[in-house]
DNA sequence: ACGCTTCGAGACACTAGGATTCAAAGCCAA
DNA sequence: TTGGCTTTGAATCCTAGTGTCTCGAAGCGT
């Protein structure tokens, strides 16, 4: 989850702030520590960190005012977190444009799962899925297309899922109940073939270019295997 | 993106649930209410609301079920709003995909700060004038114009809501109920037609401009891909 | 070798989606 | 307003994708 941007924690509890810093630290983030309001809110619009953890109880300038000052021309995540946290500090932090809002204590696990949530879509959007690639095989979600050895493979809809599927898991075996809950959305009722099917026509459209050794096996009793390389 | 979607709240405390749909109603919101865990997926799925408020105790299947399966096709927001809250349960409802957690009793006004909180950013990065790029194509909002290989798209005005639509969401496979709900306002019935007439329409003004490859695919029995690379 | 199970493959039927036609609704200028 | 043009959706036909059925071949244990 290391997004090159630091995060600024802002608070004046030293003892606090080293703590959430290396929590924090060990969970891939680099974690930059301010202990005053006034010039959190210069270093927040110099450095532009990827999230503002922000105190309200601050020297300087308070935390709400960091808040109202900086959201203007800050496009980052703000995250307040903050002990003396009523009803109407939560809804007012909310409207000046803070993301989230946490009451103290905050233990340092639900801290980083409301980071990850917030930071979650914005790595969402900025960084596109990464095509796979086995071996001569390439397979690209992000426009639906694979290739063998460079070629196109001319696959429909429900080879291409396939496809998908058995080369995110290249080299293991994938069961057929997998491949029915993942594919179909139904449980394999131990008979149903269609699955079978899909393979086999999938695996002739590959094995129509040329000269290419078993690429998809079967595992009798199991499913089915991409070979990883 | 249309901000007239509903939102879905999913609580089987029926007092409750009237109580926060009166209060979200008179704030400009359009609230639905679903009591059931299992009925809750399907109508996620097929309703497509812009934001789920999701309890976690719930007859059919429980909150965190509904949240899990769900997360991989729903791009909406899942806000999670319990009694039952411990923090083990707050972190694993954010890493499966909720985007805010709140422990009841939340006051109406601390939840209406927290959607409107989640949903600025919807309402920023999606309705931005920005132009969108992607490949070949430009999509540019703010003259209503579109360009493939810097040729200008003689596109009418629905053409261009769809292109602008699949642009925006390009690389992810965009399901007929999103394009009706986007497009038409309506929900999609399973029978209409109209969304693929205007897709034919649209492929065919951009693969009238020579040697395009397949840019917009079909997703059997789901919807429709705009190709990101 | 014998049966039993599992898998592959061909034939067929059903269905989703592409293409074409046509009519209704908007739009603009005269 | 009228008349012509464009845009849009409904109806239709048709192709291609997908699952079921069936049978035969290949594994596997006895």
């Amino acid at each position: 989850m290391n997004l090159d941007r630091p995060v600024l924690l802002v608070e004046d509890d030293e003892v606090l702030a080293e703590m959430v810093q290396n929590y924090l630290t060990t969970h891939g983030f680099e974690v930059r520590i301010e202990g005053r309001g006034d010039r959190a809110v210069e270093r927040i619009t110099a450095e532009n960190p990827l999230l503002v953890i922000l105190d309200l109880g601050l020297p300087g300038l308070d935390g709400f005012e960091v808040c109202r000052r900086v959201r203007e021309s800050y496009n980052g995540f703000i995250l307040v977190m903050t002990a003396q946290g009523d009803e109407v500090d939560e809804v007012a932090c909310l409207e000046i444009g803070a993301d989230d809002f946490l009451a103290k204590p905050v233990s340092p696990r639900v801290l980083l799962a409301h980071m990850r949530a917030l930071l979650r879509r914005y790595t969402q959007t900025t960084s596109s899925q990464s095509p796979i690639s086995v071996g001569d095989l390439d397979v690209n979600a992000g426009c639906r297309e694979a290739r063998f050895k460079g070629l196109v493979l001319n696959l429909t809809s429900s080879e291409f899922d396939l496809l998908e599927y058995l080369a995110s898991h290249a080299g293991e075996i994938v069961s057929r109940s997998q491949l029915y809950e993942e594919l179909r959305g139904v449980k394999y009722d131990g008979l149903d073939r269609s699955i079978d099917l899909r393979v086999s026509r999938l695996r002739a459209k590959i094995e129509d270019h040329p000269s290419c050794p078993k690429l998809i096996k079967s595992v009798r009793g199991v499913g089915y295997l991409l070979a990883s390389s």
